[in-house]
DNA sequence: TCTCAATTTGTAAACGCTTACACTTTTGTT
DNA sequence: AACAAAAGTGTAAGCGTTTACAAATTGAGA
């Protein structure tokens, strides 16, 4: 290993331009209490050595390091590693830095990380997706603890509690649209398609579940399916189930590898689409145009989620209110997979 | 905005288990110097009043944060999706937290994220990503300025200096490899598809050449197209180019968007794959199997290259040595666009 | 019981900043 | 020219840890 060099600190900047600490801090923080040929001065001997302040001495001293934690169940899902890239570019352009912790779905992880932000003294936590919201509220007492010391803000989740603020996508509506969209084109056996248990599973399923009810279909739960992993396990899940008999006419899927998962089985099996078989994906990613037919999906306005949500934040660390809970409207993107 | 509580520290405990702070330091670090009697009583005081040291303080103190800066173009990338995600996750088992910069393209805001990185006295910095290698070394100087202070991985990259750590995928043979199997599928005139220049578009570049060259076919620059933006400016690019009158009979594209984008080119246009045109994409992400036929691509063993970064970097911290440069093979897989 | 070493615990000085307060210099008024 | 106010600068006390070093306690052997 190589000998590391020694990094500047306050006090040699403050030698080499001839004037104190509180000086050097001071210009560090673009204070007004400092002339400008001092500053000029002082700017040109950081320039000069290469000086960048230690932000953890920063952050002890002014009880802030400008760090803003994101938990999320894994970067790898193209709907959370959009949120997290909007997130942080814009926690960025506000002079925050970012603390990424993927979590994934394991409880103690996730309390454990939480725990562990709190010890970085970030400014806030954001929590990026709903798996972070148990199904029962005494589960959901580690996001509440943390919320007496800092704001949480939780993406696609919700907690009625202080300090928590939640900027959620109206999945109720989006899926109780989709399902009625299914319905008009035809569609009468709708396969409703998930992963695991989430706050906004359940928002999507009360949706679908109320759509059928407006139309007069009798809910059928064999046509509720969890699935798990990858497109081909999704794939090869819905050839034993189809196999086991069951039969559909249009997917209702919580995102859009589901949605592919289910056209990947379609094709195999020779079911046309989207004559045979009309299919919804949600999330409106990349993975929906790849596809031919392309996907018809439901676009949750990721940006415009992030964006709102680091703007509540700003605005609560400069000790304003911010509102508790915004709903954000969705888009239905209408292509190929529905077109009849 | 709600009345923060204030967080316990150090004094807090030492004063309720009635011990001094360094015994509470030293339980916290694991000392073999504390009995067993005093460790016991001091966990059970921190359990009980949820204390969680704070981590600049220990940062200041110890010198080391246990922290690694990860920047990266943006993590909305799929590719750089997965490596940072398996980047956290292996850091975290190591104990490592991760501060993550999407520093975009542009090189001022590169050089900016990583300056700040020292300023974070981050433990160490990866590169993910051959984005951040400079055409001209001298554009290179800010990560030689930073690995005098601490370790710099490099993913993808390449840097011939000490305490700068290279992984890399064998782009050049990978290519080489593709552009040889096109050949061998009777492709003459094979479009490569690139988006910027990097350390590994070039490397990527070379292959295709130096295979054309031993296939004794004479290059020709106007087959070397450059594309930006998302699937549909590709799509569209593509159709321009096409319109212009050039013509191409297999497509290596140097990530799976852009070979997608060629195919839905030729969907438009009426071109059938694989029969008139084939199609070789790369990083063998999720989205080579969600079109039909589903891409062939290269798959560059992320994960692999992540596992191997990390380890080297663990080593390194502990002040050991580490290999400055490896290269992994990559796998080829074929799938519909280049079954003939 | 006494001594010495080994083990355990405590004290206090870093670590590199921020910031309240005190002090000095400059500026503007009369 | 004298004075007050304003502007600029410095001093020193935190912030919450870690870690030498010193001090106290324990235990074993004589």
């Amino acid at each position: 290993m190589i000998e590391k060099e020694k990094q500047h600190t306050i006090y040699d900047i403050s030698k080499k331009a001839g004037v104190s600490i509180a000086t050097v801090s001071r210009v560090l923080n673009d204070s007004p209490k400092v002339s400008q040929k001092t500053r000029e001065r002082v700017l040109a001997v950081i320039k000069e050595s290469g000086y960048e302040p230690n932000a953890y001495a920063r952050g002890l001293g002014s009880g802030s390091m400008r760090t803003i934690g994101i938990l999320c169940a894994d970067v790898a899902d193209i709907y959370l590693a959009n949120a997290v890239s909007f997130l942080e570019k814009n926690l960025r352009q506000n002079g925050f830095n970012t603390i990424l912790n993927c979590t994934g779905d394991d409880y103690k992880t996730k309390v454990r990380c939480m725990k562990a932000m709190e010890g970085r003294r970030v400014d806030a936590v954001i929590l990026a997706g709903s798996q972070y919201i148990e199904s029962t509220l005494p589960k959901n007492q580690y996001i509440i603890d943390v919320s007496r010391h800092i704001p949480v803000m939780l993406l696609n989740g919700y907690i009625k509690s202080d300090n928590i603020y939640c900027n959620l996508s109206d999945d109720y509506s989006a899926f109780y649209d989709a399902a009625m969209e299914l319905y008009q084109k035809g569609c009468r056996k709708i396969l409703f398609l998930y992963r695991e248990i989430s706050y906004s599973r359940n928002l999507k399923y009360k949706g679908y579940c109320e759509a059928l009810k407006d139309c007069q279909i009798e809910l059928d739960e064999s046509l509720v399916l969890r699935c798990n992993g990858k497109m081909e396990q999704i794939k090869s899940q819905l050839i034993t189930y189809y196999k086991e008999g069951h039969e559909f006419d249009g997917v209702l899927a919580c995102d859009d590898e589901l949605a592919i998962g289910a056209m990947k089985f379609a094709r195999e099996i020779g079911i046309h689409i989207p004559e045979e078989l009309a299919v919804i994906g949600c999330n409106n990613s990349v993975l929906s145009i790849c596809s031919s037919p392309e996907l018809s999906s439901i676009d949750n306005k990721c940006e415009l989620l992030c964006i709102n949500t680091v703007s509540s934040l700003m605005r609560l660390l400069e000790g304003q209110e911010a509102v508790q809970k915004t709903v954000l409207s969705t888009d239905y993107i209408p292509r190929g997979t529905t077109k009849r």
